[in-house]
DNA sequence: AGCACGCCGACT
DNA sequence: GTCGGCGTGCTC
């Protein structure tokens, strides 16, 4: 199926979108990839004349029962299906002229192929959500309403008697004798009044099969009487069934709504066209036209009312006159709106380290396709490099991507793009509304060169004019989608778009991934320069010559046998005494997030399990007289913690392991004049919290920020002079091949916090484990050492990037099922040849949410193209009950 | 996905 | 005998 998608889009790539100019009237058949799952194909449909279709636009069309959204792949003269014509459906609707270039199509296409994955999937995430409309299936009341019905309900409200008549009328029918379906046919007969079948409803509810009941009590608790027919399905067992019953009886209906479709918003604009002479104008009216003339002709209707004190009136006596136009015009719900937003450019340009020049320098030099590792210590100044790099595109006309993991973690570079680059800069991620992704989308497709920053997603920003990709933090694994569907990796496939369009990818990293620094070094391991189309550039140092904190290791063991139980050691205690003297500031990094990672019975020893997971319980509290929970960090199941042990009735329960919240506790007990901030995905839900935890931190309101692996994440605040870890350990121990490679690039990334700003900063990190190799290397500031050992490691066992992975999950509510399932995969998979297959083994944690998961892991060497299974007949070896994922170059394996 | 058509078990 | 379950297959 897939490579027939990708036969067919050369076909899309080679008819001219001129065409249609050409020759209209005759092309009035288009082909079109419809977006429903079960059916990925193409689908042939009619052209009305009044609409104008070339290949690339999003459409609406009628397919089935339903209205869904597709893509014009290509325009015909003739059907070319064996299918009479008037069978032939019409387009519904042009949703969005889309600009569908030949390169972006062959990116679409070769993701499609290489994650396996319908065409249309891929097109789904490179789009922004609502664009591809469906409609929906709804059920609401029928409310029978009429003027005389109405009249009748007032006149009854005022008259308590009639309502009273009525209910004994009512009682004097014996429902076992006539059958509601004989009273509702009447009453759609003789269309009786409202009130009374409001009153016939509850009196019937007995009557009904249990779940027509839930639906009528649901329906009607709604203001609207109105909901989807998927959300009663969720809500009601047997809801299909007790839907039909309802509808049977006359008491509801069933309706399609439309797709509602991301629109532009409009906006009424004022254009000066025409300065009349003064005396044909009153003063006021001259003082508009004079405010408009200032602000450059044209403004916004509401902006220039507000601006003026005046009103509509006014303004339409001037349009008559001829004096301005007053149109509707797009505006825009970007984040930085352009056609308001003042221009910001004011940020200083810094003076370049020589290896900043001279990675700078590289990069400009740089013609068409080419990929540039930039591997910068912290600190380095490799935003710096960025921003110098883009600005000359900008002049050129050309537009820049810069991606990211994640937005709400960074408003620092986001500030810093803005501040540079002012109204240039968008930014694209999911944290924005429908509307503004939908909208910063569109503004992408004027090809107005613009700096957009954004997440993994953003790789598919329809930006016509790209002539840079940067990957900032290139090692984060949030570049990798590991579900739905197409499980793609930002920097693979922000590779080929590079290679497809001509320009230059710069992969930015203090820690860079095994992967990306194998393939700019080469297996050989050729640091100095790489190959003709591959550069490995260094920034060993940091800006102002500032040196990389020092790194203590504290042994853990030891500060156990000296008698110390605490959390923490006494080198962590005098630093952080030290802090709060010293008033300066410091950084705590908790692996875990909560309070305890297990809650456990000191009489019998029972652990406090999710009763959907097999995991044990978090315990969550965060202050005195909070409530006390407990919670499942895979699942989010939340409970009450109990005063007793539900096993033995013991109230001698005992918390194990220690989170950001414990944490908290202890310092607030063992240094109670230290102030400090908690940051981690409890206290930065909230939109905006991020920067608003930040800033507090950065104004001096706490000496201490503690968090998770959040603070990892390309925060520069140079007062930091202290970073403290409090237990490595957690990192070391997680059981997939990547977890030195993780453990690694965290610690360097936290250690890098420090001594950024002029004061000198130091690491305390506490282990168990001060001898293992990642905690030496990460002592040591040695990337090198680590990656050889690690790189060697790798090799003998075939992993990434010396061979290739693909991922088989499987999951399903029936823990037979799926074991019976990965069994037979893993049964047919060994027959192939060229491939090795590993599993099939249950998940590392089994049931998650109820769902039981297995894996197969497949292994092959990347060059040599093995004879990879058949994933059609693959998928057909699984029952409905049984889910599959095929994850390609998989990074987590948990 | 949603809805037809079609084939088997519990009821009027 | 029918009603109503859900298994399979199609939607231009």
């Amino acid at each position: 199926m897939y490579i027939q998608d990708t036969t067919l889009s050369s076909k899309v790539v080679a008819q001219n979108s001129e065409d249609y100019k050409i020759d209209r009237g005759k092309n009035e058949w288009v082909e079109v990839l419809v977006d429903c799952p079960g059916a990925m194909g193409i689908f042939t449909y009619r052209l009305p004349s009044h609409l104008q279709v070339k290949a690339g636009d999003i459409l609406s069309v009628p397919f089935g029962t339903q209205i869904v959204g597709g893509i014009a792949v290509r325009l015909l003269f003739m059907p070319n299906i064996d299918l009479p014509k008037e069978k032939i459906r019409n387009i519904e609707d042009i949703v969005s002229v889309g600009f569908f270039p030949k390169f972006y199509w062959q990116l679409l296409n070769r993701v499609a192929a290489y994650y396996y994955t319908p065409l249309i999937q891929v097109i789904r995430v490179s789009l922004p959500p609502g664009l591809l409309g469906r409609s929906q299936r709804r059920i609401r009341l029928i409310r029978k309403q009429k003027k005389v019905d109405l009249e009748q309900v007032n006149l009854e409200i005022i008259n308590p008697e009639t309502i009273n008549q009525k209910r004994v009328n009512l009682e004097r029918i014996n429902p076992k004798q006539v059958s509601w379906e004989q009273k509702t046919e009447n009453s759609h007969l003789d269309s009786s009044n409202s009130n009374e079948q409001e009153l016939l409803l509850s009196d019937i509810l007995p009557f009904l099969s249990l779940p027509a009941q839930k639906i009528l009590q649901l329906l009607q608790a709604q203001t609207a009487g109105d909901y989807s027919f998927v959300y009663l399905q969720r809500q009601v067992r047997g809801a299909s069934r007790g839907v039909k019953e309802l509808i049977r009886r006359g008491l509801v209906e069933s309706y399609l709504e439309p797709p509602r479709l991301a629109r532009p918003k409009l906006q009424k604009a004022v254009i000066l066209i025409n300065d009349l002479s003064e005396n044909e104008l009153t003063s006021r009216q001259q003082e508009i036209l004079a405010v408009l003339r200032r602000r450059g002709g044209e403004l916004w209707q509401t902006e220039l009312l507000q601006a003026c004190h005046t009103s509509t009136s006014t303004l339409k006596k001037l349009a008559q006159k001829g004096c301005i136009l007053i149109e509707e015009r797009e505006r825009l719900r970007t984040e930085h709106s352009p056609q308001t937003g003042e221009d910001l450019t004011g940020e200083q340009v810094k003076s370049l380290t020589p290896a900043q020049s001279t990675a700078l320098a590289t990069i400009q030099e740089l013609n068409g396709y080419a990929k540039v590792l930039l591997h910068g210590v912290t600190g380095s100044g490799k935003t710096e490099v960025y921003l110098q790099a883009i600005a000359p595109l900008l002049v050129e006309g050309k537009s820049a991507l810069v991606l990211v993991p994640e937005i709400g973690l960074t408003p620092q570079l986001t500030d810093r793009f803005r501040a540079r680059f002012g109204n240039k800069v968008f930014v694209y991620h999911s944290a924005l509304s429908e509307g503004e992704r939908y909208d910063t989308w569109r503004q992408m497709l004027t090809g107005e060169p613009s700096v957009v920053i954004g997440t993994r997603s953003a790789v598919f920003a329809p930006l016509p004019n790209l002539g840079l990709i940067i990957l900032d933090e290139e090692h984060d694994s949030s570049f990798k989608q590991d579900s739905p569907a197409p499980t793609y990796h930002a920097r693979v496939v922000a590779q080929w778009r590079a290679e497809l369009e001509g320009f230059p990818l710069v992969l930015g990293s203090a820690t860079p991934s095994l992967e990306s620094l194998i393939s700019a070094i080469g297996e050989q391991g050729d640091w100095k320069q790489g190959n003709n189309k591959t550069h490995y550039l260094s920034l060993p140092k940091r800006v102002y010559s500032r040196p990389l904190p020092p790194i203590k290791i504290v042994d853990m063991r030891l500060e156990l046998q000296q008698g110390n139980r605490s959390i923490f050691s006494k080198p962590l205690k005098a630093a952080l005494l030290n802090l709060q003297e010293k008033r300066q500031q410091g950084i705590l990094f908790i692996h875990r997030r909560g309070h305890s990672t297990f809650v456990s019975c000191r009489s019998c020893g029972y652990v406090l399990d999710c009763p959907n997971c097999d995991v044990s319980l978090s315990y969550h509290h965060t202050e005195p007289g909070a409530q006390k929970l407990l919670r499942c960090h895979y699942c989010n199941y939340g409970c009450a913690h109990p005063p007793n042990c539900p096993e033995c009735g013991s109230p001698y329960l005992k918390f194990f392991g220690s989170g950001t919240q414990k944490v908290a506790q202890e310092l607030s007990r063992q240094f109670p004049e230290l102030r400090f901030i908690r940051f981690d995905s409890d206290t930065t839900r909230r939109k905006g919290a991020h920067r608003q935890l930040l800033s507090k931190f950065a104004n001096g309101e706490a000496e201490l920020l503690i968090g998770t692996q959040m603070l990892t994440k390309g925060l520069d605040l140079p007062q930091v002079t202290l970073v403290g870890v409090v237990a490595a350990d957690g990192l070391l121990h997680l059981s997939d091949y990547r977890a030195s490679e993780r453990a690694f690039q965290t610690l360097t990334q936290v250690a890098g916090r420090a001594g950024r700003g002029e004061d000198p900063g130091q690491v305390i990190i506490q282990t168990y484990n001060p001898d293992h190799q990642v905690i030496e290397a990460v002592q040591n500031h040695d990337y090198q050492s680590f990656t050889n050992t690690e790189l060697e490691q790798r090799q003998v066992l075939n992993y990434p990037p010396y061979g290739r992975l693909i991922l088989l999950r499987l999951s399903s509510p029936e823990e037979i099922q799926v074991q019976k399932t990965a069994q037979a995969i893993a049964a047919v998979l060994k027959s192939g040849s060229g491939f090795d297959v590993l599993g099939p083994a249950p998940a590392n944690v089994l049931r998650v949410a109820n769902r039981f998961r297995w894996q197969i892991l497949i292994k092959f060497a990347p060059d040599a193209l093995p004879q990879l299974p058949n994933w059609e007949e693959i998928r057909q070896l699984c029952p409905q009950i049984v889910s599959l994922t095929i994850d390609v170059d998989p990074l987590n394996m948990m």
